[in-house]
DNA sequence: ACCGTAGACCTACGCTGTAGGTTTTGTCCA
DNA sequence: TGGACAAAACCTACAGCGTAGGTCTACGGT
């Protein structure tokens, strides 16, 4: 992380040393955002990382705020969104499938995807790419936009439930899933407890799946 | 908000005046959310908001975290949620729009909602009515259990594009609508040029409706 | 009349983001 | 070659945060 040394340098850096950068810096804060969570995400644990004042981020951030949208920006640049082929079902895995990737690949930083609306600027290549898909699949442009929203939605809520719950409730938890099963039949609710051994799991990849496949039934049957 | 009067007083309240307490907490603090914004959602402002010294909030809660989760319960706790009639299209029809009206009561507190995963206890009422909802409609326990997730994915998605989007967009904001059609024209992506109309405006009410038939229909397709 | 304690207030600490200022270094032009 | 300028680092300082730990006072029970 730090590749200074010796006692603290003021004034510009000297032509040897790798100067601070916008990319440097948030590569670090995805990092440690990843490692610590993004609540605990500070200016100087950032400029610690680097080996370098907190006040020195400035010159590349115009605030903390600024830079957890870098974040979200670095994030959506990341998705890699293949180009749509006409058949619907297949294009809208792919494109599920690349923000889902990029979501495990990042929980911790995708939940600032989801929570924060971008302003413009990076959100459009995932949109285009969406409606692109739509369009080639023979969407009207108006429907095109709704299908894109209710999908949007789906994507965020199950991104968020799978990015939140974190790696557990996957089915290897086996004594966690027994001590929640136990809790839910005690809840007094009588469908909880009914449903209390599916409710105590939950299977990622097959949660994904299912809400998938009922999207994909949706989008199919409002085509026109 | 303050109602006493005069110099601080030390000790125990007397006989007389309000004391403090954990709903009174949660009601100032939730005002003051909505007012200002979670975020800036601080101890010391819900103190002062009830006239009191904010280490006195301590006493009825055990930190802002803490607050945060009994906001969030506050929030669950106001849906009102209908008996389930049996048939599938009304009932879920009912559960989404009374998620959707609490949303709307406290659009900010419901980021809080839709943003933390509530551990089990107060979530489990809504939990509970939906399966409510599918069991009476014909769901197999298994399935239900899917059913509700995805439905929940498709309701927390919803509404926190609504939550954040705030008013605007609502269709009232023209000329806010046509500076961003001029933008998304102006992004050289050719979808999101040829749709800008649709995508710069987004009426919250219809796009709930496109996405709940929708939601709807796949539920129905997938009801074993 | 006394005392225990609930529930208020106060002090203080280590953080936070960041405004404003200082110093060093590279770059460019005369 | 030198001197002005700008960039980019560092430093100081401040107001505000959550909250640990301590203090005080009036009520309720004996």
């Amino acid at each position: 992380m730090d590749t200074r040394t010796g006692p603290p340098r003021r004034g510009r850096p000297r032509r040897g040393q790798e100067p601070l950068s916008r990319r440097r810096i948030v590569d670090a804060a995805m990092a440690l955002a990843e490692a610590e969570g993004v609540e605990r995400l500070t200016m100087r644990g950032v400029a610690k990382h680097l080996g370098v004042d907190a006040m020195s981020l400035y010159n590349h951030v115009a605030s903390r705020d600024a830079l957890l949208d870098a974040i979200t920006e670095a994030v959506l640049a990341g998705l890699r969104l293949p180009a749509p082929s006409g058949d619907l079902e297949a294009d809208v895995r792919a494109v599920a499938g690349a923000f889902r990737s990029a979501a495990q690949q990042y929980p911790r930083c995708a939940t600032l995807v989801l929570t924060r609306q971008l302003g413009a600027p990076a959100a459009l290549g995932p949109t285009e790419a969406v409606l692109a898909v739509l369009d080639r699949a023979g969407f009207p442009p108006g429907r095109a936009v709704h299908a894109l929203r209710t999908a949007l939605a789906f994507l965020v809520g199950s991104l968020m439930r799978e990015v939140s719950a974190g790696p557990a409730f996957s089915g290897a938890d086996v004594e966690g899933a027994q001590q929640r099963e136990v809790e839910l039949r005690a809840s007094g609710l009588p469908h909880v407890a009914a449903a209390a051994p599916d409710l105590a799991v939950c299977d990622h990849d097959e949660e994904f799946e299912f809400g998938l496949a009922a999207l994909v039934a949706a989008l199919e049957a409002v085509r026109g």
